[in-house]
DNA sequence: CTGTTAGCGCATTCAT
DNA sequence: ATGAATGCGCTAACAG
């Protein structure tokens, strides 16, 4: 079908052995510049490519990376594999894409990734549950990075953001505007980004000399249904006992309290302002659109890749470095984070800026 | 690191052969059942996962295919991309991911995954630019899938909708609901899907025995400005100049239109009537909700991969089947749509039901 | 039905 | 600095 260019073509053409042929590919050894120009000219006008998986093969040293995903309509994914991908785009490695649906067993598709010898290191948004396996894995020498949107934050490379900053930055948002009495719905408990979030919003009121009401802290699901039912039970409050404010664990609950406080006849942000927390696509566009922290997904995409190959790199120059954890110190990029003001914290209702009109990006 | 099992490994535990274990594996020869249950007793035993990089080394058919995409922010791709995804899932097949930016030659990206090796097919979406390339390759005998929420329909295996009849059900939409001064926001002439939208408007007018006005076509580009400037010219003419409903060749201008056309005091839809196109997430969440017609993503995606597969695995069967194009009919899958109906074509104006309500699902 | 023999395209020892 | 030989893990002809 295609007579693939093999290295034995260009070996012949340029009348070098393979073994010199496959040193200029690597760059490792010597070759002496003339050859080395010869053949890659060769190399040139053939359109030679070496074959990824024959390379993979004989040197096992694998050049795919494996990405595992929850499902891409997952709001935060996306943007985070955009990241992926540019920054595996400059290199000569290549995505092989695991994306795993709900109804499977991650730890599953974890073995059979690995099993498939196709990949050599290992890229997991979200990983949830199979954070103890990851470890297991991270600690036999697989380069593994984890990327925490949901800040899980386990013991392996990651990268992700600082919460319990953010939250405070949220909260202390709100309390300069003058809010007083000011809400928090909680993500669950499990999620360590839950509870960080909470620290922060904690924080922030203990250094605003504000009192911190357990009858303003509502626990949640990160899930919109949550944050309907948070709304109807601040509707069911009297003027005087609801909040004032909410500073909402992610936008996706955020989400549910906005319309269930529309249909419920709480205006937002007249009788309670709201921020909420990741920043997805959707933010910008519901009504009113959300103040939110936003997470800087793209760059966490890109800072994964290079941490990744950074570690695969290191792996690949010290051959024999204990075949057990070498237990080196958990590396952990930690991206900064900022505020996106819209209406829905009030912070605009006086002078509305142009630039926070409602409007959709042209792309 | 990790001892991978080999066959030879299973060989020697089976007590047969290297061969006689990859035909169990492969089932294409026959094996005494005795055999082959020893065989594939050992290799769950062993957790034994064949390499996929030197299957398909060996066989000359990888078992990955390239998946080529636009950025994954485009709205429509995550959810083409589920499918494709979940599709895979059940094949033993594995996805390599080239997603591209704007930046970059696509068909300097194409050769290059060809050149690769890696992949022996190749599932491509909006095609674009590189529709003549692609079809070269598949004269050549490359396996090539198109998806084209574009429409741009070339010369090649594909799955789409049938962007006339949808358009037509759109516009004819509008007219059953009573308008009669219907507008229609084109998106650009290159795109064979624009054209194909707006024959089906047309179709539509003159089914309904309405007369087409020239003065109320408009020329898009398939972005957001395209629909805001569109609403201004429209708000800048008199009530009874003025179309009382619009079609729109996509949401991305439709959201475009709705933001502008509040801005200017165009209300919606008691003003102008709106109908968009392709039913990208967020066309439920924008103020007016919008009526729109929905592609079907998820089933494109999986329609996509199940096609592919199929010319994958029909090329080899008929080994020597011409090398020069055998010119096969070039298959089309063509996917039904569907009329979403939301507020912005006010047919709910009169009696909402709750199922239009903004609500946001719960994932 | 099953074992034996060759490679797939390349990286990596050895030699020279 | 370069060539020759060996093998990665597997499939695909061959033989028997």
């Amino acid at each position: 079908m295609k007579p693939k260019v093999t290295i034995e073509d260009i070996a012949r053409l340029a009348g070098v052995s393979k073994a010199t042929v496959s040193r200029v590919l690597n760059e490792r050894s010597n070759v002496k510049a003339e050859t080395r120009e010869r053949v890659l000219r060769v190399m040139q006008e053939q359109g030679f490519v070496p074959s990824l998986a024959a390379a993979g093969l004989a040197g096992g040293r694998s050049r795919l990376v494996g990405v595992l995903t929850p499902p891409l309509t997952q709001p935060t994914i996306p943007e985070i594999l955009r990241g992926v991908a540019e920054a595996i785009e400059h290199t000569d490695y290549e995505i092989v894409l695991y994306s795993t649906n709900a109804s499977q067993n991650p730890t599953t598709i974890v073995n059979r990734i690995l099993a498939l010898g196709l990949t050599s290191c290992l890229l997991v948004i979200q990983p949830g549950p199979l954070t103890s396996r990851l470890q297991q894995l991270a600690s036999q020498g697989l380069p593994v990075v984890v990327i925490d949107d949901q800040g899980s934050l386990p013991d392996l490379p990651s990268v992700g953001i600082d919460n319990r900053v953010s939250a405070y930055q949220a909260t202390m948002h709100l309390i300069r505007l003058g809010y007083r009495r000011i809400a928090h719905l909680q993500g669950p408990d499990e999620f360590r980004c839950a509870q960080e979030r909470y620290q922060g919003y904690q924080q922030a009121l203990a250094d605003a000399g504000l009192p911190l009401d357990p009858a303003l802290v509502f626990s949640g699901t990160f899930e919109t249904s949550s944050g309907r039912s948070c709304a109807a039970t601040l509707a069911s409050l009297s003027p005087t006992e609801r909040p004032d404010a909410i500073f909402i664990a992610n936008d996706q609950m955020a989400y549910g309290f906005l319309s269930a406080a529309e249909a419920l006849g709480l205006r937002i942000p007249q009788d309670i302002a709201v921020v909420g927390f990741d920043d997805i696509p959707l933010s910008a566009h519901v009504r009113p659109p959300l103040t939110t922290i936003k997470q800087p997904f793209y760059e966490m995409g890109r800072n994964a890749v290079e941490l990744l190959l950074s570690l695969l790199h290191a792996q690949w120059s010290q051959p024999a470095s204990s075949t057990e954890g070498g237990h080196q110190p958990p590396i952990r990029i930690q991206l900064p984070t900022r505020l996106v003001m819209r209406a829905s914290c009030g912070a605009l209702t006086a002078h509305r800026r142009q630039e926070e009109e409602p409007s959709f990006s042209d792309d």
